[in-house]
DNA sequence: GCCGTTTATCTTACGTGTAAACTATATTTG
DNA sequence: CAAATATAGTTTACACGTAAGATAAACGGC
């Protein structure tokens, strides 16, 4: 009753393929909720926010922020936008490059960031609960190389 | 020079989280993009089209279908809209319930479905195959627990 | 310095996601 | 049975994703 369609190989690469688009997409759904409805922000915000706050004194050129979170930069004008109106960030002409911009996070978006970073490691934590430790960080090892040769 | 603001079990967490993200993301992207290049499809149309094909005798009511793909309502008119428009589902009125409408694959559907299908098979097996399947099946497994335990 | 090319960002058009209000039909309940 | 309520699907408004083309500034070769 084998199904011959696929090898072996195969089927198991659907199987775990599938289960890493669920278990990943419900995570991230979770953690999506809570950060909307305890701060008003969603995970894109999130991490734009990190972003910039690991770089605050010096901020970063619309591109760099870009290129950090995998987006496309047509997306990123409306979503700095957006969060610019908040006054989460600050968006100043740069110097010697008048087609650049620098963003930078705020008082008010370092505040609220610092907030999230908080909750959202809480949550993560109760979200794992089930994992015992040392899976996880054979697992998150697993990861890290196995995307490594995605490239 | 530990960091002391969170506890090991939280910094476990959050790198799992991330490198859970960064991969499944990229993957997902991956693999969209090839949908889209091969078949003028994406993954939310592929989704669709599986959850149809699995019931291609019967059909699904859009509720059932919504249900299933872990989407709103409010989201897949449009999507089915799209998708009737190229002709490769079906609606039709349902007898017993004048609100209700089966959707079906159609013909063309089933058989662009199925290219998929092979294709994506290709495609993930290649994405996974610097895992060792041992490793493969014992990750499905973990992640499927983990998964229940979400809810 | 001038001219073609590259770069940084924005704009536009569109697909897809959510939430909330709306319409039409079914069901429940007094 | 009539009124209240629930359900199926659509519509609307908005956030966010991509791709392609436009614009302005910077750069590089001559």
């Amino acid at each position: 009753m084998t199904e011959n369609k696929y090898t072996e190989r195969q089927r198991e690469s659907l199987k775990l393929w599938i289960e890493l688009v669920r278990y990943s997409g419900k995570l991230e759904q979770i953690i999506d909720e809570k950060l909307r409805q305890h701060h008003g922000q969603n995970i894109s915000r999130f991490d734009v926010l990190s972003q910039l706050e690991r770089e605050r004194k010096t901020g970063l050129t619309i591109g760099e922020l870009a290129g950090r979170l995998i987006a496309s930069k047509g997306n990123i004008t409306g979503l700095l936008d957006r969060m610019l109106k908040d006054a989460l960030i600050t968006k100043t002409a740069k110097k010697d490059d008048k087609r650049s911009y620098i963003i930078n996070i705020s008082d008010k978006g370092l505040l609220i960031f610092k907030a999230m970073a908080d909750n959202n490691a809480k949550w993560i934590e109760q979200s794992l609960q089930s994992i015992d430790i040392d899976n996880m960080k054979e697992f998150t090892k697993f990861l890290s190389t196995a995307r490594v040769s995605l490239d």
